[in-house]
DNA sequence: ATCATAAATGCAACAAACTTGCAAACAATT
DNA sequence: AATTGTTTGCAAGTTTGTTGCATTTATGAT
């Protein structure tokens, strides 16, 4: 999806924040990352190049959502996964498996549309859409053959 | 969004499962519901007329959405809100407001389009689209003018 | 109608994800 | 280098939902 990459110290210093190892390493990973990140993947990712708490990413991770430079994407049942909002990342829908959790990005191809039909007035402001298609990804299709139910997997 | 209404004794018998005080309760909640409820709402609406438990209200919703009774709508940060999935409630998006959290039902105008698009090959099966506008609803917006932090919302 | 059986419920304890309070450590500015 | 406000770590807490197991209840057969 990503083509080009942001400058972690660039993004920092511009955003106010201070530059600690901490910020650099979550931005680090959310720049690298091909698909979006959980924050227990972000800790399991920056633990090994900086002394990090939990609770300090999930700070970090707040505190660039709230301006703007990361994206949450919430999964349902208190998982949610992160990516960066970036010139070189737009908005674009995303895959999740209902299996295993997977969140592929998908191309930004149909949210015109709805924005369109958005600009319809309304007494609630719309700031963001989420499109997420559910269903079994590659792997889970394979994996299990008739033996799923819904409420099991969770 | 309901014009007509389910038989919740009809629709319990014909799911195969058992037509206790409880289920019944927590259909008829759903049924008569103008949006979405949650687990917590449920169980202090259903409260007032059976004795009924906290993990039984969890049970009852699980069994009725595996069955296809129901719908859960995953609204992020582990709170699901369940709505019915019968005839008269065809599925349809929803808007979710960043402050209170309140889901409001939207009407189905444009699902068909986004279910064009997905007609497309994939090596993953689509079973659902669940399309969220986040925002804020007209309460929200009245009551805080200009200091509302994201983070502090949820 | 009563009984037997499988299903459903209640309770207590558990689990995952995330949050809060506060003291110690650190970054940025002077 | 000192100061000051920000950031981090740790421990404890909250919320939402889950699991195990004993008790109760619904249902179908007698």
């Amino acid at each position: 999806m990503k083509e080009e990459y942001c400058d972690a110290s660039e993004t920092i210093k511009q955003s106010g924040l201070a530059r600690t190892p901490q910020r650099m390493a979550v931005l680090e990973a959310l720049i690298l990352a091909i698909h979006p990140l959980s924050a227990a993947d972000i800790l399991a990712l920056t633990a090994e190049k900086t002394k990090i708490n939990r609770v300090t990413v999930y700070r970090i991770l707040a505190s660039f959502r709230d301006r703007g430079i990361i994206r949450e994407i919430e999964t349902g049942h208190a998982n949610s996964s992160y990516e960066m909002a970036c010139a070189h990342n737009p908005v674009h829908p995303h895959f999740r498996c209902r299996d295993c959790g997977r969140i592929i990005c998908l191309p930004p191809l149909t949210l015109s549309q709805a924005w369109d039909w958005l600009a319809q007035p309304a007494d609630f402001t719309v700031e963001r859409i989420d499109v997420q298609l559910i269903g079994l990804c590659a792997e889970c299709i394979k994996k299990d053959n008739g033996n799923t139910v819904a409420s099991d997997n969770f």
